[in-house]
DNA sequence: TGGTTGTGTAGTATCTATTCTACAGTAAAA
DNA sequence: TTTTACTGTAGAATAGATACTACACAACCA
């Protein structure tokens, strides 16, 4: 029997999901859970064969999950799921060792054919992210400038971008504000900006916001 | 029997919805459709009790599919779901004739509630939405919003927005930081606004940068 | 004519952010 | 395999921003 573990915040999206799924594969058993939290908890529970993840969630992020994951069961696969178009994420999410990359508008029977692949133990890219992935093999150089971030980087110039306070990013994401504070300025010396504003302008330009 | 119109483009959206009020309306006539010009196509060969329709949907937009079944059908309720959160648009949708505003996020039980509601032929209004109808109320709603500041606070709002610090206004026009600040919360009321990122992007939409 | 509202301006106390520095772990390079 | 570069993290001292309140003056309207 198939054990399909799905994580996301969003119940419309996990019922979809779930339902989507069970038309595929009527005996699977599979489970939601709502954070990274629950996450972690229920795969020290039990085994499972997939895990269906939202990039996005409260408290730790998808991709801090995922790299938890990959840590303690580098095996199993994990499908991430995300609102955002590809462009800005596939790669960071492969790299960090995801099995594969679909957005939230997926037709359901990209979801269904990207679950029995990776059962199979093999990837599922999509033709437009082989794509990118070999662009970045070419030349590093051509990449837009937030793609030299790392991923804390990148995660705090979306939050300064959508207005977050400095404060408020730490408490949510419990660091330091000295240490967001230090992101920031990375971030701004990386991207050769000086304000927030700046931030905001860039991240409405390239739809990260 | 009560019969329901579902319209967003994401189908995990979809069965995730279709699931709920199935769970909730055993009885219903649930169908759906993925764009604006199917969902307007639907409403001329039945009756249906409430539509439901995502906001941002390929071709012409939730707004616009909206304002066209109001004129053609000013009694039937229609409930907006949307990805942003409730902020920018849940206003414009009401003022539109929505019957109600819900962020994708919202609690199954709260989209069941609202379903409920508009079917007795009331609206949904969450407390927050209300506080933000009030608040609109007493403004001026004809001229843009910046047209209310005064030329101080213009001047400042524009300079807030492109980056510049409240100390770096406070040199430039010889005032004290305070003054500055106090400017800078006044636009923030009047504009019904939080953060300096708000203003930068309001700004960008208005080309006053 | 006198009250009310909007505007320009600040001070004090407090909260928030930045700078500069540091350190450990890891990945990459020599 | 040592060295270097980058990343994630934070503290102490300092700089900067905000809330709250206040006040004078002009305009408006009752």
């Amino acid at each position: 029997m198939i054990k399909i573990l799905i994580a996301d915040d969003h119940t419309v999206v996990r019922k979809g999901l779930k339902q989507i799924l069970i038309e595929e594969f009527p005996s699977a058993l599979i489970e939601e859970v709502a954070d990274a939290e629950e996450l972690l908890k229920k795969l020290l529970k039990a085994e499972w064969d997939v895990v269906i993840s939202d990039l996005s969630m409260p408290g730790r992020s998808g991709l801090e999950a995922l790299q938890q994951i990959k840590q303690h069961y580098p095996k199993l696969p994990v499908l991430i799921l995300s609102v955002h178009s590809e462009e800005h994420y596939a790669i960071r999410v492969l790299k960090a060792g995801a099995s594969g990359y679909l957005s939230k508008d997926s037709a359901p029977d990209e979801l269904v054919k990207a679950v029995n692949r990776v059962l199979s133990g093999r990837k599922y890219i999509t033709p437009s992210i082989a794509e990118k992935l070999a662009a970045t093999l070419d030349q590093d150089n051509e990449k837009s400038s937030h793609e030299t971030l790392s991923d804390r980087e990148f995660e705090i110039l979306k939050l300064l971008a959508a207005g977050k306070s400095v404060s408020d990013i730490a408490a949510s994401l419990s660091l330091s504000v000295t240490t967001v504070s230090t992101y920031r300025a990375r971030v701004m010396v990386k991207m050769n900006m000086k304000t927030n504003a700046d931030l905001t302008l860039y991240a409405v330009e390239n739809k990260l916001i």
